[in-house]
DNA sequence: CTAAAAAGTTAATCTATATTAACTATTTTT
DNA sequence: AAAAATAGTTAATATAGATTAACTTTTTAG
């Protein structure tokens, strides 16, 4: 495997010399987990964030009744990561599992404070795409506000549609807040619709 | 006025030298606003970050009916923007407005890049507020799945006792996306509950 | 290839929360 | 201090979406 879809990506951000990419590349790790499996588990502490080469994965929450929420899912050249425990090193409330075979770049905490400090440019890096993370996060806040579920489907679909292709229809269900049968009564009527 | 809270609360994340901690200085503007005025519109380009000295901001959406969606109240030592426009300097989503006498210090979107340039530090400083703000916005999404109204509202309760307080109730309705009404039968039947 | 498991659908009933409307209490303005 | 405006409450009715259950279709494993 190679690190380039990592390197053009953090290029859209800032511009890394060869010395500072080969440094990169000796500080991350490349790793294949197959479908079901966990990247991380609620409880945990999260030590690592993955960039994906190829595969998907869902984060997800299970709640105190055994349900599982999903928040977010993630494609090739995407981040994924519990953030929150990652960052400060406490137990992480989400679970990341693969829902394909995944193919995927792993930077540890400790080999990402160490890349940090030798390559600063990196913090900007970094700031930018939690910036980017955050302002998604709360677009999807006002969205479970003000969209019903219909309209929330709908712009899913728009939004990602190759997700929407790839990944069982419950566990659109479960990212889109609703049961799995009344996403079906939403589909067959979106359906008759058209 | 003076920035030193300002500097306090940088100080928690990064240790600025007195040079820095000068040009900082030089960069930042103080102001004043009264209750009911607005520091960000949706649909304006955000154009400064604000980190607040007193006073009380909530940042809403309204939505294509005209009603208020309240996705974070700010108090004193919190910054409040639109982040999602503020960094990529394209038109905002939420509306800021001073729900009290507010007084606060504004970074400028022009002298924020200048400042990072400068103190590169304050990459590190951004990228960790960031982090922070991400995490609690993905733990609210949590908490609308899988919490129902009540919980949600003692959930609220306890994390910021001290917001309940000092805004109007119909707000906390708003942030916790319920009618007023039935906001208010909640906290009739927790009445009876004690 | 077949059996079993997992995923998806349909329909009936139920529930958390919205809507409407009428009322009371509090704050602001004159 | 009265009038007007804003905020908060209560109760009746309506609705989006949940739950339950029975069924069909698709995928996985032996």
């Amino acid at each position: 495997m190679n690190a380039q879809p990592l390197l053009n990506y953090i290029n859209k951000y800032v511009s890394l010399t060869e010395e500072e990419a080969l440094f990169l590349i000796s500080k991350i790790t490349f790793r294949k987990y197959l479908k079901g499996q966990y990247i991380v588990q609620q409880g945990d502490i999260c030590k690592k964030q993955c960039f994906i080469i190829s595969g998907c994965t869902k984060t997800f929450y299970m709640d105190a009744n055994g349900q599982e929420h999903i928040i977010l899912f993630a494609i090739e050249d995407w981040w994924t990561s519990d953030m929150g425990s990652f960052t400060t090193q406490t137990s992480a409330d989400f679970n990341v599992q693969c829902i394909e075979n995944t193919e995927l770049i792993e930077i540890t905490y400790d080999d990402s404070e160490e890349l940090l400090l030798k390559i600063p440019k990196l913090e900007r890096f970094f700031r930018k795409i939690v910036e980017k993370a955050y302002a998604s996060s709360q677009k999807r806040i006002i969205r479970s506000f003000s969209l019903n579920a219909k309209e929330q489907y709908l712009y899913f679909k728009e939004q990602y549609p190759s997700i929407e292709q790839r990944v069982p229809q419950y566990m659109i269900a479960s990212y889109l807040g609703i049961t799995k049968e009344f996403f079906s009564k939403i589909k067959s009527q979106l359906a008759i619709e058209d």
